[in-house]
This record gives C-alpha cells, sequence and structure tokens, in this order.
DNA sequence: ATAACTCCTGTAGTAACTACAGGATCAAGT
DNA sequence: ACTTGATCCTGTAGTTACTACAGGAGTTAT
C-alpha cells in the first residue's frame, strides 16, 4: 500500500486530481493510514492508470467513468464499450473536419494581410464577412 | 438604439453573452435608457459581430479582445493581427494533429471489439497498454 | 532539533459562457 | 383599465476537469 504521492508518479495522475477523482466518486474511497493518510493498492493505481489513458484518448470524464464501470464488471458488455468509443470516434471526426474549414479560413483571412498597411485586410473581412 | 434582445438577434451573440462581455470590459457599456434598459447602437451591434466571427473561428476570448482593439485602433496594426492569427492557425494544426492521432488509436481500440464477447479486447487493451 | 518534505481539508480560481431566481417594466389584446 | 406574455434588470451559481492555494499536521533526513 502506497501513499499518495507514489501512486500519483506510478499512474501519472496528478495527487490534486486523484483527490478531485475520489470527491467525485470516479474512484472508491482508499484505504487510510492510521494517521489518515490515504492508502492506495496496486489495483487502485491500476483504476487511475485507466482512467488516464482514457482521458489522454480524449474521452470525457463521464465516458472514462463509463468505461471504468464497464472493466469492472463481472461480464464487460462489448457493445456498450464500442457504442460509446465509436460515438467518440465520431465527435473527434467532425471536430477534425471543423478545425480543417476553420485552418482554411484563417490561411485565406492572412492570406493578404502584409504589415506596412494601414488598413488590414484581415480586420476589414472580419467586418464585413457574413458567414465563416 | 435597440434593446438587448434585438443586439442579440441582429449580432447572433447570445443576451447573457452580451451582459458577460460587458461585465469582463470585452465591449463597452452602452447607454441606457431612462427605465435603465440596454441601449445598442449599430456601432454596438457591429462590435458584437465581430466578436462572433473571432469566436466562431476559434480564436480565444482574449484575441477576439485584442483583435477587436486592433480593429478600433487610429493605424490598424497588420503585423499583430498577422502573428495573432498565424499562432492561431498554429494551434489549430496542432489540435488537427492530435486529433488524428487520437482518431487512429480509438480506430485500433475498437477494430476487435465484436459484440459477445466476455473479454473486452478494448478495454483489455486500455488495461495493459503502456502508452497512447 | 531543525529543515524539508509530504500529506490533510477546504476553498477558490480557470475559460467562456449558461441558467436560473426574483423582480420590474412594457406592449398588445379585451 | 386590466390582464397576459414577452422582455428586461441584477446577482448568483452551475458547467468541465481540473489546478492552485491557505493553513495546518505529520514524516523523514541530517
Amino acid at each position: 500500500m502506497i501513499a499518495i504521492g507514489e501512486a500519483s508518479r506510478q499512474s501519472g495522475v496528478g495527487i490534486e486530481t486523484i483527490r478531485y477523482y475520489e470527491r467525485e466518486g470516479i474512484v472508491p474511497r482508499p484505504a487510510r493510514a492510521l494517521n489518515n493518510r490515504r492508502l492506495y493498492s496496486a489495483n487502485d493505481v491500476g483504476r487511475l492508470r485507466f482512467l488516464k489513458k482514457c482521458r489522454d484518448l480524449g474521452f470525457p470524464l463521464s465516458d472514462a467513468k463509463a468505461l471504468l464501470e464497464l472493466s469492472e464488471g463481472s461480464t464487460e458488455d462489448c457493445r456498450s464499450v464500442k457504442e460509446l468509443a465509436e460515438a467518440h470516434i465520431a465527435s473527434v471526426r467532425s471536430k477534425i473536419d471543423e478545425l480543417r474549414r476553420l485552418e482554411r479560413a484563417l490561411s485565406e483571412l492572412t492570406a493578404n494581410c502584409d504589415s506596412g498597411n494601414v488598413q488590414c485586410p484581415m480586420l476589414q473581412r472580419l467586418r464585413t464577412m457574413d458567414e465563416i
């Protein structure tokens, strides 16, 4: 059983974040030492690592929590997992599309923007354009 | 001079958001009618529309504010505008790259995830994988 | 013994809004 | 004149997922 700092090091989840997950009920309350300090098992650290990976993959915390629960269920409901993951993939793809449109719009805006102008063409377009 | 609801309609910026921008000093305080209601000029609406476009383009509000101020200066500093815009383009591009990597990782994770499994391969990988 | 470290609780701050609560005022219809 | 519904006001709290203290207590190393 290790202290919170070591659990943080081993899982990659910040100390404050671990306590936050506990407050929010994302992870169960860990054991406590006699001096009231939190004590984490290897299992607890595994949970934190799992959450870290989900968050790194961009899943919202609510999804990460759901995946963790699915992962701890007796029979893992693969379909639910896949549904969550595919919804997330779709949202990632639509974000990519959106950002690509943005990138193009921005590139066009800056194309004529040379220093030395008194009237900046980019600002002018921003003032007058109708839609992005 | 129009009321806040009409300014909201004409600019596309929500009523609460307009008041928020006022509180935050992003836009100047508008005139007030005798009954204390806010009154917006065409100029005020123009400012809101400008901010809306910047936000739609993904500029953080602080950048949107800076661009608005540049846009209202006597000589528009095109170089400052371009710098802001190019930094933003760079951040958009890096977000796109990140999301692409994410998309690939997610696609791989779900590839073997067929319903009916008792052990979900995606969850297993999430439990054991080292890095995303 | 003292310094430096880690831990505790609890609160507040971040970005950019959004959603009320509780009340005042206004416009339109009867 | 009166009522109904829309709009407006201020002020506060909630959202997401943390992050950063403040102020105190216990632990470890020299």
